[in-house]
RNA sequence: GGUCCCAUCGUCUAGCGGUUCAGGACACCGGCCUCUCACGCCGGUAACAGGGGUUCAAAUCCCCUUGGGAUCACCA
């Protein structure tokens, strides 16, 4: 057996999306389980709309993903003087054309074909012209007009297409660039590409590009059509669906190996497993199991495994994909320590690392603002004395650790005659400013005594003044 | 409209003829835990689109209907 070559070969028209993530990362994945190659090709035969913006931004992406590639990339613009020496063995064969049919007289062919019942499709006027090659000639692919084409795809099974269906389709334009599907298997000849994985949108041009194949004499790859990834409306997922640009998930704070998670497990699966690292895709990663129908995509089921991520991850891993969010909030800490410390008590509640710098305000802004209404109803006269007492006794701690503190906090509810909840919900306004957080003696423990000290102190000062 | 693909809980899916009055996950609803919010734990609601076959036996195989999707360019 070769080893097995698989690419990606987006058409840099825009950023990548999800379903071209996932094209990606199935293409990434069936390389790397089968120990073979993943080649990138930017398809950027369609000057007018491909641009150096959206390849930089399929890079991008990518490299968020942490999807890498053996060869490439490729740039098809690059490459004219091959796809040229194939169109001219092509004519030479009898298996293309020259054609000089204006785009109005092909239009005009439809209308005419429409206005009878019949498919709207070129009616090979020059197919027997022997034409020579010329500025306003295109190049077009003398299709068999009987027989039928076989796919067989590894997932959707045999699917047969009548030739009929076929017409003389265009290779090379008038402008000398070659269409879609002859650079692409021109390319995928060239480059040994054996594997082809795709999304089933292409399933109709695969008849076309199977007749090429031979045509050019070459061996046939291994087609993969995986089903389309949908929006909440069962249509392809497109910009109307909300955030559809890969590192606008990043930038909503997930992690990367949670997104190739959930990308996978949409349409592929192991059994009831749903948590998988980077490294279990790799090594579980199949064709057979990948399913045939198109799938929604489900933006709540990703938070929900980015929660999973998240508790999974050290905090150490958190810390660099968290800092950006931190710095948008002008928020810095060169104390690593701190940082861990603070990441491991927002772990638990926090289902995407925007969600965790906001919970973060209280160990990062230096000064912490008191929500009024929750200082109102907690930092009262009755609570004076014992945040008084606390303060001493915190004070006079020679350790700070949770079980100092506790030990503390048991004492102050004997004295007092309070329960934890009556004390707890204070000194949580006083540390964070809110009434929600992470358990007191965490915070207390990450903030260490003279941050503690200091906020108390200005709770008391509150409380004091009003 | 032609062609092609698809069809299990709301969603992602397990199921590859019998051990399944269909299992898991997310979401949802209860309860427990508890210093708040979460996490976690326990429990619950919820699906084989419909109709014909084949078979001793069908969610699993075949056909039809219905529904959804894709595609019909000198775009990719």
């Amino acid at each position: 057996m070769a080893p097995v070559r698989t690419r990606f070969a987006p058409s840099p028209t825009g950023y990548l999306h999800v379903g071209g993530a996932r094209t990606a990362l199935f293409n990434w994945l069936y390389a790397r389980h089968t120990g073979g190659k993943f080649i990138l090709r930017i398809e950027d035969t369609d000057a007018a709309r491909s641009t150096d913006q959206s390849v930089q931004a399929i890079f991008e992406a990518l490299k968020w993903l942490d999807i890498d590639w053996d060869e490439g990339p490729f740039y098809q613009s690059q490459r004219l003087d091959i796809y040229n020496a194939h169109i001219d063995r092509l004519v030479a064969a009898g298996h293309a054309y020259h054609c000089t049919c204006t785009p109005e007289q092909i239009e005009a062919m439809r209308e005419k074909a429409r206005a009878t019942g019949a498919k709207p499709r070129y009616d090979g006027t020059c197919r027997e012209k022997k034409l020579g090659p010329s500025s306003d000639a295109v190049v077009r692919f003398k299709s068999p007009t009987m027989g039928s084409t076989l796919i067989e795809d590894v997932v959707k099974g045999h699917i047969v297409f009548s030739n009929d269906e076929l017409d003389d389709f265009v290779l090379r334009r008038t402008d000398g660039m070659p269409t879609y599907n002859f650079a692409a298997v021109v390319d995928d000849v060239s480059m040994d590409i054996n594997t082809i994985i795709r999304g089933d949108d292409h399933i109709m041009n695969t008849p076309k590009q199977i007749l090429l194949y031979h045509a050019l004499e070459a061996p046939l790859p291994i087609f993969a059509h995986v089903p389309m990834v949908l929006g909440n409306d069962r249509t392809r997922m497109s910009k109307r669906h909300g955030a559809t640009s890969v590192t606008a998930y990043r930038d909503m704070g997930l992690l990367p190996e949670a997104f190739i998670n959930f990308l996978a497990r949409l349409g592929w699966s192991h059994g009831d497993q749903e948590f998988f690292t980077r490294a279990e895709l790799i090594e579980k990663f199949s064709l057979q199991r990948v399913g045939k129908s198109a799938g929604i995509f489900d933006p709540v089921k990703l938070n929900a495994l980015n929660a999973d991520h998240i508790q999974a991850a050290t905090p150490e891993h958190l810390a660099g994909h968290l800092k950006p969010f931190l710095e948008a909030r002008g928020w810095h800490s060169d104390d690593e320590a701190f940082l861990h410390g603070a990441i491991a008590t927002l772990q638990p509640r926090s289902k995407t690392l925007l969600e965790m710098a906001l919970q973060a305000h209280f160990y990062f802004s230096e000064e912490i603002t008191l929500d009024e209404q929750a200082a109102q109803k907690f930092l009262t006269q009755n609570v004076l004395e014992p945040l008084r007492y606390l303060r001493e006794q915190l004070a006079a701690l020679p350790a700070f650790g949770e079980k100092d503190l506790e030990t503390v906090f048991v004492q102050l509810m004997e004295k007092f005659s309070l329960k934890l909840g009556k004390i707890a919900q204070p000194v949580r306004v006083a540390l964070t400013g809110t009434t929600v957080s992470p358990g007191i003696f965490e915070i207390m423990t990450v903030l260490g005594k003279e941050r503690v000290l200091a906020r108390l102190d200005k709770a008391i000062g509150y409380i004091v003044a009003r």
